[in-house]
DNA sequence: AAAATTTACGCAAGCGCTTGCAAAAATAAA
DNA sequence: TTTATTTTTGCAAGCGCTTGCGTAAATTTT
């Protein structure tokens, strides 16, 4: 059995009152009592147990990671989260959805269960309005990250994809490609539509017309972006470049590219997103649009946390910008 | 304020002890007061306070996972425990140490806290045998997962690195190939030593005898992998083929090979490690020998379960089996 | 030296739940 | 009907910690 409060009061000969003052160093012990105690405490390793304590204070200094489906592009979110409220002194702790509404519903009790100080809800298309709406209706402290809630006002940390999709799309157009196409994920993902938007807006600010055949939506994994290659072949009507909004999107539509036996990018150049180090890796490396992965969660857990300490949400959003990164499959070597 | 069990029990015109058995389906509770009392409950859809209960049976449910540096690989894993765990009412806390062994410190005191009820330690060189030994004198519950700490009484699962290396090299041997160099990570990590291990086996049982400077140790980077090429190519003394014992390194070395304008596998036939999807993006697809990482994680988080459930941690190791996974730059094209 | 402050410390209640034990009520046995 | 038995329920202590309040001791002020 571990040590208690109690038994370091009697060891030490104070009431259990002031050792709890001295290890929290609160005023109203002496000089003298104070480092006895500590001297004891230290010496017998002590712990104060944290469920007794959160239950007394009301605080468990636990954060809940909702995530819907934890993809290796997520664990650099929650790697950063983790890193920053540890600092903290949160412990985070990791909650899987597989995108079902039940769970995610399950774990947002979490919240009311008093189990976890607030939650952080990561990524994509879930993000259900009334699971939230109750959540908060009960005090519950959450931040979204890369995903919306619109109305509701909770702090928000996203990428703005629409300006992804627009850094993309004009540095193809400043190659001097024109016939440029654009391969998404489900329409239904708010980020996939903005980095849609972010395309559109680019082609119109330089006064092309939109080629509705140029759009294709697929469900977002490698077959959908080899399919949406060899679509485009059977139209025989073939673009000159491509935007692939998801990396794994890139993987397929690259497969079947070099499967048509053609070069990348001397006959398609191409802009991926995401800079997981598929890109880089990926021959040709890819050029991509990044997100500053890191700095999102850094924020999202700094946050929580201002939440935690009682700072207004209002003021809390945050859009960090995408960058790009040029690698070889948008630019055509000179020589 | 959320409800307390004193709210609903006045409500229910009965005493606290009641609905808390009522609740937990405890005996003990006519059948009417029964239905009267979770009728009330669902209504106002109570939620215990886990906080309060914890502190008085003494369970957290909750496990941390402490991962040595929170990679891509190991999110399935982590994927998998958090799964498992949750199916059986336990939450995950996610623990990254950095490798650095006052986190990995800190985190174990999350036992001796009392915040979790067990630990589960994931991965690499890590492991630190006194601290471990430590958590495991205070009643520690823990499960290691692909390390070990020897002499400890501990259950552990992992895979077979010696294995991996022997399916590996003969592999290679059965192409009809004798000059095969070994590229791997350090050598204090245990399972890095297990693949050569078996490379060496796999040698040996061919009677083919070992070539020191085919033995390439690197520090596990891409970097490394690039350079261990560089190295062998100043040699000037080529192999036919590269057993590559960690999927970033090959990427690496298949970078200088490119670069050397050799190919693959006519030139140099090629086998690595792991199973990410970085093995079938990269070109020519990677023959690896894979993990099964998701077996990997649902027996951690079963062990851990059973282990909190007074199972014996005697009879609790598992050694799981890679496969081979042949690809494109091991096998020569036929025609 | 006495009075007024300040500081150090202990007491005890409370956080929300569980559980052993005893009392009360319902049921079975005599 | 009385007694014995079982079931239902409540009481109260306890899990390990925090904190408001009151008192004793130390310090400062007159």
């Amino acid at each position: 059995m571990p040590l208690t409060l109690k038994d370091i009061a009697r060891m030490a000969g104070v009431a259990e009152s002031t050792v709890s003052r001295a290890i929290n160093n609160k005023p109203g012990v002496g000089e003298e009592t104070r480092k006895r105690i500590l001297e004891i405490v230290r010496k017998y390793n002590y712990q104060p147990n944290q469920l007794a304590r959160g239950l007394a204070i009301k605080e468990t200094r636990m954060l809940a990671l909702i995530v819907a489906d934890l993809s290796s592009a997520d664990y650099k979110i929650i790697k950063s989260i983790e890193a920053y409220a540890n600092e903290q002194g949160y412990n985070c702790l990791i909650c899987n959805t597989d995108n079902n509404l039940e769970k995610e519903e399950a774990y947002l009790q979490l919240l009311s269960n008093q189990r976890v100080d607030g939650a952080i809800i990561i990524g994509g298309e879930l993000a259900n309005k009334n699971i939230i709406n109750t959540a908060l209706n009960k005090n519950g402290l959450m931040v979204l990250v890369n995903c919306l809630a619109e109305e509701l006002l909770i702090p928000t940390i996203l990428v703005d994809s629409a300006r992804g999709g627009y850094l993309a799309t004009s540095h193809l157009l400043q190659q001097g490609l024109k016939k440029i196409a654009i391969v998404t994920g489900s329409s239904k993902d708010f980020l996939e539509s903005e980095k849609l938007a972010g395309y559109l807006q680019a082609l119109a600010d330089h006064n092309l017309e939109l080629e509705e055949r140029y759009i294709l939506e697929t469900d977002g994994s490698r077959e959908g972006g080899y399919d949406a290659f060899l679509q485009l072949l059977e139209q025989g009507d073939l673009p000159e470049a491509f935007f692939v909004t998801r990396d794994i999107l890139a993987v397929g539509l690259i497969d079947a590219i070099k499967m048509g036996g053609y070069l990348i990018p001397e006959d398609f150049s191409i802009v991926g997103y995401g800079e997981s180090f598929i890109s880089s890796i990926i021959n040709p490396s890819l050029t991509v649009v990044a997100e500053p992965l890191e700095e999102l969660g850094r924020y999202a857990a700094k946050y929580m946390i201002d939440l935690l300490n009682g700072r207004d949400p209002e003021e809390m959003i945050k859009v960090l910008e995408p960058v790009l990164k040029v690698g070889e499959s948008s630019v055509l070597r000179t020589g």
